[in-house]
DNA sequence: CCTGGTACCTTGTATAACGATGTACGAGGT
DNA sequence: ACCTCGTACATCGTTATACAAGGTACCAGG
């Protein structure tokens, strides 16, 4: 029975994941990935690998949301800094809205328990 | 962009729509499948099709969360009503609660604006 | 006889999380 | 020289799901 709450936990994480990395990167201003998995690991549901991560930035590169910046690291391999573009702004305001849209949706019909 | 914002919107309701439905389930007591793509579609988030509802419910009854029982109708086809199971009790606030956790992490991150 | 509403179900496609794995750099220990 | 550890990036294969499109079947009214 547990098994099956994991398996649902990953599919909620989709796209719920996005948002929470874009309001992290806009309230950080600027961050490179393997920082982000630590800062978020602190947070609820923000859990995640760099084989979650690493992606999803590209993904989020590709479609124009942020910009990349590498900077050299005097101890490890350079850092990859991201930030968002006004696109990823606005694109994160509309997300944020959405999902306001939906939970309000999740939290009426939660209230009415028989 | 536009576009990806849709894509992204399909993305988080895997999973969500699944809290949904389970929550609107036990706020009726009982329900029928066709009968829930109604009532749904008034809450927001709750647009779905049949090509959606469907397998999702009978994933639920493989999981145990969900029984059926199958009703005559004098009118159309026969209805299949859904009601939870305990199982599916325990498991819908378990997942509420999951909710919540993920959700405050969301709302944290969301307030520190730049 | 045909249309439209009710009611169920299946198939194919696209997408994302995640563990596992790989690469590479620098510092410190033995 | 060698090894290990922490940093930092990246890719691959598996699995699970939403959704449109299509299919079946029943009943009533024109």
């Amino acid at each position: 029975m547990d098994d099956h709450l994991t398996a649902w936990t990953v599919q909620v994480r989709k796209g719920l994941l996005e948002v929470l990395v874009l309001n992290a990167l806009r309230s950080a201003g600027e961050a490179y990935g393997y920082d982000l998995v630590r800062s978020l690991a602190g947070h609820p549901g923000g859990d995640l690998g760099e084989g979650t991560l690493y992606p999803l930035l590209s993904r989020l590169r590709l479609q124009g949301l942020v910009a990349t910046r590498l900077v050299e690291s005097d101890a490890g391999p350079a850092r990859k800094y991201y930030r968002l573009t006004p696109a990823g702004e606005h694109t994160l305001d509309a997300m944020n809205d959405h999902l306001d849209t939906v939970l309000a949706g999740w939290k009426r019909l939660r209230a009415r328990r028989s």
